[in-house]
DNA sequence: GTACCTGCAAACTGTTTGCAGCAGG
DNA sequence: CCTGCTGCAAACAGTTTGCAGGTAC
């Protein structure tokens, strides 16, 4: 049986095929670490993860293929508040954020109400939400 | 009696002075621009309409300008997604923004509900919204 | 005078791209 | 081989900053 970080592993490595690029050391190297990373790093830190792995792997690498996985859906880009943009893998369900001004830390959430609300005020405007960005830059209480 | 535009410049060139800047002729060109626009100029849109009143107003200016602006709160910066900051003068009162896709458009909205469920979300798990961000990309339906 | 202001150009950050050489089917 | 890959370094966009000179009390 297979672990989950092995079928999205393959899941990706298939996602980079199929966005017309070669699956090679380098960029295993960074499916390993996107796979493997729970959190939401950075473009840097992605290229600080894979170096570990593969020295040989280049910042310019890093961004070439995050955006081959971005455009094929399998990860996804956040662009928080003055700050780099943040990855993560994509997983079915979307969801929003939290983010903890004091640590940093992120944390997911999702309000089918709030989701459903939106729609309504889209729909009243004559629209349809393509996507959206909800983030809630918080304190602890 | 006091236009509203005039009611904000007023408004405006205090927050200047709180915000311990003087008040010049290039400063006071950009709070003309600024009180008279509708819409959501960026930094560059803003200067070129700053630049037809005082020609001698430059960009870093008008960034140094809003950034004391935003600091003093008579104004509110968004980074919408891959695009330069854009400006408008805060209201009283906290609205979300509809992304017209095609046009470009910007369209204001604000729902009770929502930002009542955000809360309820963030304290649920022990935060305090400090400030939040809701944008809806959308297309014509 | 003496602050603080200005525009300019250079610095800076995050990201993308052109290029010469490397490597895998 | 031949195509596409690589790292590097330069380009890029938006924004900020250091500096030498200008301007308002």
């Amino acid at each position: 049986m297979k672990t989950r970080v092995q079928n999205e592993a393959a899941r990706m490595t298939q996602a980079l095929r199929d966005g017309g690029v070669r699956v090679t050391r380098q960029r295993e190297a960074l499916v390993k670490v996107l796979t493997e990373s729970g959190d939401h790093p950075d473009a840097a830190e992605l290229h600080r993860r894979a170096q570990a792995i593969d020295r040989t792997v280049s910042l310019a690498t890093v961004y070439r293929t995050l955006t081959v996985l971005e455009r094929e859906g399998v990860i996804q880009r956040h662009s928080f508040e003055n700050a780099p943009a943040r990855f993560e893998v994509a997983e079915p369900g979307h969801h929003d954020h939290i983010l903890d001004l004091d640590s940093g830390a992120i944390i997911e959430f999702h309000s089918e109400k709030i989701e459903e609300l939106q729609r309504q005020i889209a729909a009243e405007m004559g629209y349809e939400i393509v996507h959206h960005r909800l983030e809630l830059y918080c304190r602890k209480a």
